[in-house]
DNA sequence: TGGATTACGAAAACTGTTTTCAATATCGGC
DNA sequence: GCCGATATTGAAAACAGTTTTCGTAATCCA
């Protein structure tokens, strides 16, 4: 199957993620604390695309003193470390993953109910690829995004009338 | 050639635009307005992904007295109309295109000139829609950015050193 | 454990965009 | 052409998401 909604939670993913991050404060001479440590444990147990706010929301369940500023901070640092990659929709904010087991992956995003699906498909890596190569365009990363209508649940398909998750993205 | 950086300008095909606006307006019921017109014609004389500010700008050549509110607010009803697409590249601004041959496209972005490309291949456009069909997903519309290093002009590859346009959209 | 250094949190600042509101322009009907 | 209901304008305020500031507090190495 090319597309699965969520990649399942690994215990021992996470805490070697955390480890990984741990590590990457270290080598830039920079401080463990108690916030950053709530923050990424946090994080890292969470799944899908992951808003600032829905994150803190997350965190503050840990310790409600922990603010806005922070988990900022923190997540810059985990797109840093390169553990965390930064995500835009189109709904104007930035969502966060931890992209565990596939490296890179597109996604396509359904309109009417805001699920986000991910695939990797090798044929379309390569086109792109190609289609660079062809003019002499050298590609350090790209965004692909599918928007539409998934056939899942209650018939997102059916209701193409703009209401719903469609209009609110406008 | 797959790719090129611009359109030419067509004068007609300008006036074509601007009159399919007129027609939007009237049968919208909204008003012709000095306003507007000079915002319209300004904006599909000028070529390339346009950011508010630069049309602002060119704009008050004409007219000094047109603010920000009216750019925006005219820039909505040139997207509402089909006539325009609005485009986000990451750098936090949206930039507006009134496209004209080219259906679709979609676009290398070069990080360290900051030069887009256009592109379009229908083999990736099909694959796409494969994908889509495998899944039972409908496609409405999508985005493609390649983002990277144009071999063109001052050796764009070669300052890989992060400095630049490549500094400036982080 | 002292103390230079880094991090925190609340609030202010910022950026791009949208909305408000009082003044002005448009346009169909007279 | 003029009226007047309705739409539009522009300056400024409001907004949303994010970043920065700054005084206080925590970290951690010598
Ligand atoms: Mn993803
Ligand atoms: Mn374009
Ligand atoms: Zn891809
Ligand atoms: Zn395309």
């Amino acid at each position: 199957m090319a597309v699965k909604k969520f990649r399942e939670l690994d215990e021992a993913l996470v805490r070697q993620k955390e480890a990984a991050f741990a590590d990457f404060i270290q080598k830039q001479g920079l401080k463990t604390t108690r916030q950053r440590n709530t923050i990424i444990s946090t994080f890292f147990r969470m799944r899908g695309h992951i808003s600032v706010e829905e994150l803190l929301n997350q965190v503050k369940q840990a310790n409600p003193r922990i603010g806005y500023a922070t988990v900022y901070r923190t997540l810059h640092l985990l797109v840093d470390s390169g553990l965390v990659e930064e995500r835009r929709f189109g709904d104007g904010l930035a969502r966060y993953e931890g992209h565990s087991d596939v490296e890179h992956h597109d996604h396509m995003i359904c309109l009417e109910c805001g699920e986000i699906f991910e695939f990797f498909n090798p044929r379309l890596e390569a086109l792109q690829e190609s289609l660079a190569e062809e003019n002499d365009f050298q590609i350090f990363r790209h965004r692909l995004e599918l928007y539409g209508a998934c056939k899942d649940k209650d018939a997102c398909q059916r209701r193409k009338s703009r209401t719903g998750a469609a209009a609110a993205e406008e």
